[in-house]
DNA sequence: GATGAATGAGCGTTCATTCAT
DNA sequence: AATGAATGAACGCTCATTCAT
């Protein structure tokens, strides 16, 4: 009796899930509408409510477990002992592109492009913990791959700009019509090249700091 | 009488697209109402029907001068003698962000995120034409100021990490409440740094690369 | 086996019953949804439907109970022998709108304001012949109270005023967010003073009656 | 040119301000729909949204006219030399019924019934100031009447009962097939003990209260 | 007898667009 | 050329109700 049911239930819901995961990755959180989430995972616009509050929920829903996911991966990099620091943080880095690009809705989530506020305003949401300490690995890479002190004003600068070249290699391709493996093969060693650029710029204005200070000193 | 009214309609029109750009300019294009236009342009919204197909034919006829007017720009830029390639690749990244902190409705036309189909599809499309040709104006500048032949593939990939950054940059501020100005003066230094990090990064990739070569001859 | 389910029946019947009593009583018909009729009662919204058959049937015999006993609380009070005619009209007017401020769902029964239809549509209901009966005890409540007699048109007159006062407080106060008690404490005196006067004034425009009488006779 | 279609908008307006005008008085502002005030009104319910802002505008434009008449009609039974003070008072009185009577929808907005926000929550709004008047209108007419002074906390309580009962008659007929014709001609006799009972009522209450006190100061 | 799953009708509102003049 | 009037499709969401088990 309940067993069928249940799995009926389940099946829906997954349904609901892919349907969205789908469609938001596509076209993003906002153009899509409910009502073409259920056609295409084949029910009624009003059960999607059943099973999620409303549509933000619904995103949300569909966001935390490859978070949490990802969040155990990137922490199991950064605490793996074989690697150098260098080659976690660029392995961190690539990580989050490659499952940006196989979970496409995470786009307005990681870099909350309108519509999505996933931001200050709620820093308690779950999903915001979860997006904050994220970042904060990523700074964390950075710190300890280029050494300097987790206060030095550089630091900051530098995540920045991370931030900025994984939000449009991200940003560039969600729309596209390629697959995630596809763009990842086309494209992987682009990306390689980018985050290893990023890394050489980093260290030589490190560089070009201390001298500055060098030549301003002697001087 | 025909001549009245020929300059009276050319007048609506240009009033029209004043008010377009402006209003797309601040708060992006699909925030902005048919009627919120006619308003600010001091006519009927129907009258806008009369100039203009639609909504989306508007944007791109609108986005043509300002584009234009940024294509004479660059190129003003890269043609300059007093320059040195390296300031005028700069000068063209910065002008590129700034441009698009003050034209809002351009981040989707540049980097086309869906909504606006600027891409492939057409790419007749004047505006596209007129988008490859800017990018092509940047990918020159980077030619030049890293002085490697415009064939070499490695030109390609920075051409794309610069694009990235880009994109990035702009895309993260886009949404932002906070106006190009105040947005420039808080995040400029920033912004320069990034760009110099990419250069930085760039030119010692290609040192790289050489070296590479060398061992790669010598054993 | 066909005990023990019946037993079983009634009780969920009967929680669902004190269910909408409560939340009818406290929030009115129409704000209250089957679920959280259902919540309340601890069964699922559909198991509603296999006892009534929809949610105006439902409001309909979850009325019954209160009326009836608030039909035999009045009976009770005009037929107490310890207190006067004058004192029992005026505790039935009380405890009318004591129960319609307990009882929230009232008020559209006893006032038939629309949404729900109680009137002459079927005065067969059930629920009509008792609200009816309970008009009919206040009218003789007051016949006792005023000594007149019970075909006397002026009865049916001062029946009417009194029932647009009763009305006039329960519809003040039905939708207000202070809790019965609250309302009660704050302005029972208020009510009494209403009633009071009411009776003051029956009395004199009797009076008025008489010495008119008296006066067209004498003149 | 825009004399017809001046016409025709006049004509779709005062059709639309009629249709809700009525449906309103018939069910009450939320029973009723905006698609069913359209289609009574033979327009498109979006068309409804031109002329007004939305449901609750709609309710309010409503009732700003008919109501500012009343007002001024209230002023001039006051301010007339040739009644008295009891007269004037009855006057008033019977003058809102009526005028509640002609005009069905002012019920809600009186009494404000369930989700017509006419009460303290916004007190600037005009309608609310208007309503405001009109029930001081009253307690003026009450006081000059009974000659009691203003702050005397027993005509705060004496004003409620007459509200209570005004409330009480608008509220019993509100949602009557009758006309307002048909009621009056049945009912206003009916109206005027009414009224005259409360002032005979009140009367005896304040020579109750004075010997009270005579007694009071006596022992 | 009882339930969870599912639905359709409907809500107020917005907006780009078309029609008649 | 230009406009105000008008519309239909769509939005996210709620709710009483029915269906299959």
């Amino acid at each position: 009796m309940s067993r069928k049911q249940e799995l009926r239930a389940e099946e829906t819901k997954q349904s609901i899930l892919a349907a969205a995961t789908q469609l938001f990755g596509e076209r993003g959180y906002d153009t899509v509408t409910m009502r073409e989430i259920a056609k295409q995972a084949g029910c009624s616009h009003t059960t999607i409510y059943i099973y999620f509050h409303d549509k933000e929920a619904l995103l949300h829903l569909l966001s935390m477990p490859p978070l949490d996911q990802l969040k155990q991966q990137l922490t199991d990099i950064l605490h793996t002992a074989q690697q150098s620091a260098e080659q976690k943080w660029k392995a961190i880095c690539k990580e989050m592109v490659r499952f940006c690009f196989m979970n496409k809705t995470m786009y307005p989530i990681f870099f909350n492009v309108r519509a999505v506020r996933v931001d200050e305003q709620e820093p308690e949401l779950p999903i915001n913990k979860l997006r904050n300490e994220l970042f904060a690995l990523l700074t964390r890479a950075l710190q300890q791959c280029l050494q300097i002190d987790s206060n030095d004003e550089r630091l900051l600068a530098f995540s920045r700009i991370c931030y900025y070249t994984m939000h449009g290699i991200i940003g560039t391709y969600t729309h596209s019509e390629e697959s995630a493996e596809q763009l990842l093969e086309r494209l992987s060693t682009t990306f390689d090249t980018a985050f290893e650029t990023l890394l050489l710029g980093f260290r030589q204005k490190l560089h070009q700091g201390d001298n500055h200070h060098e030549n301003h000193t002697t001087v």
